[in-house]
DNA sequence: CCTACCGTACCACTACACATGGTACAGACG
DNA sequence: CGTCTGTACCATGTGTAGTGGTACGGTAGG
């Protein structure tokens, strides 16, 4: 009975990517949602299909998954598939506040000896973060 | 006949640290230097030195280490020991325009979804960054 | 009802990075 | 020479990521 529309495919992982295949996973379906290409209710591929097209294990894909709708983006229903929940907020307070000081420890950490200003540094943090803030109706 | 005064004990490693333990190393000597705390020419502990204090592998120090040589931060020499270089580049203009994009795009991916507004974040980050950079004379 | 698709949960196996333990070599120094 | 330094190699254990296969319960449509 749920009519949502299906998502094309939007997603890529590459073995040159540092990252995890989980990580490229979740890094690029938090984008997506953040920046509104995936509207709240918009129906994800299945675990099996985006791992057929991915050409990666199922296993893998839910694994993503899991962690996403941990997270809040994402509402799994037995039986019909993952849909883009609506902006809510999973992570506890303490939860969060944790998370931000790590990130921003271990930013530090690389950026330090990179000899940019801190004028540079920062404009590059907040042009790729300003497009992914705010686009949702919190 | 190098007369650089030996560090006293600065570092410490935990277990509870999600940062593998050499990275812990490499995070703080970094931070010391860039802060001003390890001034140049200053001797650092030995790998075995190091590795007893710490009770864990020399050749984890010795990693460690390796890894702050290649970046320029220290000066190992050879049957002498290991010292905070003199302010150089050590990394080319190309490796260090994509460390600087690839941790920017892993912080970024990080802090989605925190649910903390631009200003905040970049406060924080400012905040870190700070004390950290033209504390060395370059 | 039955089939097909959905998420989810197991199991076992491989691959890789991290850390460890030990031994060994070349350079520097008293 | 003896002892400190960095460095290199060997083998080992461990944890995580990813794979492959099987199986269960829920949901929908013919």
């Amino acid at each position: 009975m749920t009519m949502s529309k299906t998502v094309p495919l939007f997603l890529s992982v590459s073995a040159a990517d540092p990252r995890s295949i989980t990580r490229q996973i979740t890094d690029g379906i938090r984008v997506a949602i953040a920046s509104g290409k995936l509207p709240v209710g918009a129906q994800l591929p299945s675990v099996r299909g985006l791992a057929l097209q991915l050409t990666i294990n199922p296993k893998t894909v839910a694994n993503a998954y899991g962690e996403l709708e941990s997270e809040g983006w994402l509402h799994a229903r037995q039986g019909l598939g993952l849909f883009v929940a609506a902006p809510r907020q999973r992570l506890s307070r303490p939860e969060r506040d944790r998370r931000l000081a790590v990130a921003v420890q271990a930013f530090t950490s690389e950026v330090i000896g990179l000899d940019y200003p801190l004028e540079h540094i920062l404009d590059r943090v907040s042009a790729k973060l300003t497009p992914l803030l705010n686009k949702r109706s919190a």
